[in-house]
RNA sequence: GGGGGGUUGCCCGAGUGGUCAAAGGGAGCGGGCUGUAAACCCGCCGGCUCAGCCUACAGUGGUUCAAAUCCACUACCCCCCA
């Protein structure tokens, strides 16, 4: 199947340019593409996953991926999809960050055949006026003003600074310079960046008169309208340090059903016919539906050991067999179970153990046999605690 | 540089001297129903040593018995003019 099939049978084309040109582009083996990632935040999260995987769908089908770290364009910020101007971060923020997501993308990618580069190199020494001349003569402000992105900040009265202005100039700098270094012909984001993509393809004709592409992946929003891995809790990270592999999974198992067809296909390497398969079932049966998507992508972050022990813990915790697989807290005991609640972290504060446990919220014990109704009651050896029907912790003695 | 408007709880947004932990909505949480789903119904929804106390309406300082509400200064944001 031709690439591009591939990439539209899971949901990863939003907009493509001509397409005729973008196929014959990809049908020769070793294309050379990129994404871009701006690194301002030590973690990647799943909402970074449609690019990841549109990443490893690629390079599974024979092209090559430069791997660009924005830590030129961090410093600028980027005001797309944005209410207000980001906050700038510094230097050493954007290397730290830089060095801790390389080692997550290891999992997604096979990093011997990735090209990395931070686009610091060749931004950060960019001559202002040289800049201008040789780069900013090619854009249009009115178009600039009419793109999206600032038209809606523009509207909405919230101001746009210059320096977030340029931010499409950086990029589409970025697409020119990888294209000269490194034969770059096609670049992949997510849909919220067309207007900068393009920009790049476009100084890419002027100065080179060179035909490069572009895809962009939809923005993936959950079927009740929220960002896509993003809980109440925060964003779901793929650092285990932040997310364990036991959150991830239950964050998997607990989407929508709308959603879960598209999940399988966007955020897992099952085969087409499987996805077929498993988007075929309907009502209760979507249980498994999510369980096939719980574990593929949870083992694609973590593991395949990490994932079935995540499944395994999940289990037996809803099925009233918890043992020391299901997430653990250590507490000075005795104390009393609002404070354990608190203290594990099942539970915001004691506040809301309070009111957990007025509203009959909190059960006690693997098999939730027992109701709690007093939130002074004494807690004295190791337990398992229930707020609500999702959300338990295994309390041990500190 | 000049003139005007604004900054309220997780978010949006009322409130213009006491009855304000602050209307309303959203989000979130708990219960019911169910499939560890959605929709729907009911309840909760700053913190705590919880019939009480503490912290909060950008920051600081003031006026007052009493301020989110009045005054002054500071910071940030927006608009118009230059």
């Amino acid at each position: 199947m031709h690439p591009l099939d591939a990439l539209k049978a899971r949901g990863f084309v939003a907009q493509t340019t001509p397409e005729d040109a973008l196929r014959g582009a990809l049908s020769s083996p070793g294309l050379v593409f990129y994404i871009g990632f701006d690194p301002t935040g030590d973690s990647l999260h799943v909402g970074h996953l449609v690019q990841v995987m549109a990443m490893r769908r690629l390079q599974q089908a024979g092209c090559k991926p430069v791997l660009v770290q924005g830590g030129g364009t961090a410093m600028v910020g980027d005001p797309s999809g944005k209410s207000e101007m980001r906050q700038l971060i510094t230097p050493e923020e954007i290397a730290s960050n830089v060095a801790s997501q390389k080692a997550q993308f290891a999992r997604f990618l096979d990093l011997d055949e990735v090209t990395w580069v931070d686009n610091a190199e060749w931004l950060c020494q960019l001559g202002y006026v040289d800049f201008l001349r040789d780069i900013g003569r090619h854009f249009s402000v009115n178009q600039m003003i009419k793109s999206e992105s600032a038209k809606q900040r523009l509207d909405r009265d919230q101001g746009l600074s210059f320096i977030e202005f340029n931010y499409h100039l950086l990029q589409s700098y970025d697409y020119l310079v990888l294209h000269d270094r490194f034969d770059v012909s096609l670049q992949v984001g997510g849909n919220d960046q067309w207007f900068n993509i393009l920009g790049g393809v476009e100084l890419v004709r002027r100065m080179r008169q060179r035909q490069v592409h572009a895809i962009t992946t939809p923005l993936v929003t959950t079927a009740d309208g929220k960002k896509m891995g993003k809980t109440e809790k925060g964003a779901v990270f793929l650092d285990p340090a932040k997310t364990s592999p036991f959150d991830m999974f239950q964050y998997w198992l607990n989407v929508h059903d709308e959603d879960v067809d598209r999940f399988l296909r966007l955020y897992t390497d099952l085969s087409l016919p499987r996805l077929d398969e498993l988007g075929a079932l309907r009502g209760a049966e979507l249980r498994d539906a999510k369980r096939v998507l719980a574990r593929e992508a949870t083992a694609l972050a973590h593991g395949a050991d990490a994932a079935r022990a995540a499944d395994d813990a999940a289990r037996k915790l809803f099925s009233g067999a918890a043992d020391d697989s299901v997430p653990t807290a250590a507490v000075a005991l005795p104390t009393t179970i609002a404070t354990a609640m608190a203290e594990s972290g099942l539970v915001k504060s004691r506040g809301e153990a309070r009111r957990v446990i007025k509203q009959g919220g909190c059960r006690l014990g693997a098999d939730r046999k027992t109701r709690v109704s007093d939130h002074e009651l004494e807690l004295t050896a190791e337990t398992v605690i229930w707020a609500g029907k999702k959300r338990a912790i295994r309390i041990v003695p500190a």
